[in-house]
DNA sequence: ATTCCCATGTAACTTGTTACATGATTAA
DNA sequence: TTAATCATGTAACAAGTTACATGGGAAT
């Protein structure tokens, strides 16, 4: 993508909260943060050694066992200060979605191509389960009051996470339930 | 980002139209595409010239006026084939949103963190703007009841779009107002 | 004349993905 | 003992952005 290093935030953000390893980090994006932005591994590792170099974080060695090293890094006061810049300037830019499967509907260019129901159901049943495991999500880490106000921020992507599935699944049954409808129509005209 | 090529998908898909040179292409990203993907023109240039000799897509030199050569792009039989494939094949891959607004809220601890209600303001201000926007283009490209059946990708993800911003509106306005209800519970515990 | 849009390209760089590579620890 | 997970790295490549570069056409 090559847009202004978002991945450089989302790690001082990440240590700016508790100290993390590389594989700490990694994992962070296969939970919460994974609905809003990826990285591999292979990303985070080099970028962790330039944001050293650059002096917002630092490391300490820690042993897991006998011989396993951990690189355990920590915001440094340059990094927190660069986070909270990051936190306050102004976010003005939309992202574009980069939805593949509304990429495909966009070249379907009749609405009563053969084709269209099964992509709708199948992406309907995608959607389902998504929303169904944020849910479970949902239930699991802020099903006690007083945990909102506490990770807020957490809680706010998991419920906007939600509802953006749950809208992305109406939609898909509303045009579902159109095709049918229109179908119906059209038997009735014959 | 190194996702598997659906630039290439996307100009077989315009072209699958109407014949379009590179500025014609590099200009539906300003439209509705737009909504879904972004593309600039030297990125689309280069990729013009792969696809051609890869045999997907063939052009025709046009003049407009006496001097200025236009590339008038059309697709071959074998890139309608690979369009049809990719249209038909099931699109599995629920893509991570890569907002940076969203990452931002993950890293705000506090529910009564005071930079919450700019931001929450200023985002609601973005997303209604846009909402408008594109309601606005719905009224003017789908007024007429036939068109919607006509082109109905389009109209589909007009919609989609439509509705994911009024989904997103809404939650950052009730988001608001929770924090407006917090702050009033707040000064009556005093 | 000048500005805006049409039209096409390349170069340098950053970001992101997939694959390669290695080895330790833990729990069944 | 073996499979899953922890842990860290590099290499090759693909995708995407920003900037550089050039010139014609149309309308004011």
């Amino acid at each position: 993508m090559a847009q202004k290093n978002k991945l450089k935030y989302i790690i001082l953000g990440l240590l700016g909260e508790h100290d993390l390893t590389g594989y700490d980090i990694a994992k962070a994006f296969t939970a919460d943060i994974g609905e809003f932005w990826n990285a591999n591994h292979s990303q985070i590792y080099p970028l962790l050694k330039r944001l050293e170099t650059a002096g917002l974080i630092t490391h300490q060695l820690q042993l897991s066992g006998e011989k396993l090293e951990k690189k355990v890094y920590s915001l440094t006061a340059a990094g927190q200060a660069q986070l909270s810049d990051w936190l306050h300037e102004p976010t003005t830019e939309l992202t574009a979605s980069k939805d593949e499967f509304v990429l495909k509907l966009y070249f379907v260019q009749n609405a009563d191509d053969p084709m269209l129901q099964p992509m709708l159901t199948e992406q309907l049943r995608l959607h389902q389960a998504k929303l169904a495991h944020l849910q479970k999500q949902m239930t699991r880490k802020f099903s006690a009051v007083a945990s909102k106000t506490d990770n807020y921020g957490h809680f706010l992507i998991l419920q906007h996470a939600i509802e953006r599935e749950q809208g992305y699944s109406d939609w898909l049954a509303q045009t579902l339930a159109q095709k049918t409808l229109r179908a119906a129509a059209a038997r009735n005209h014959l």
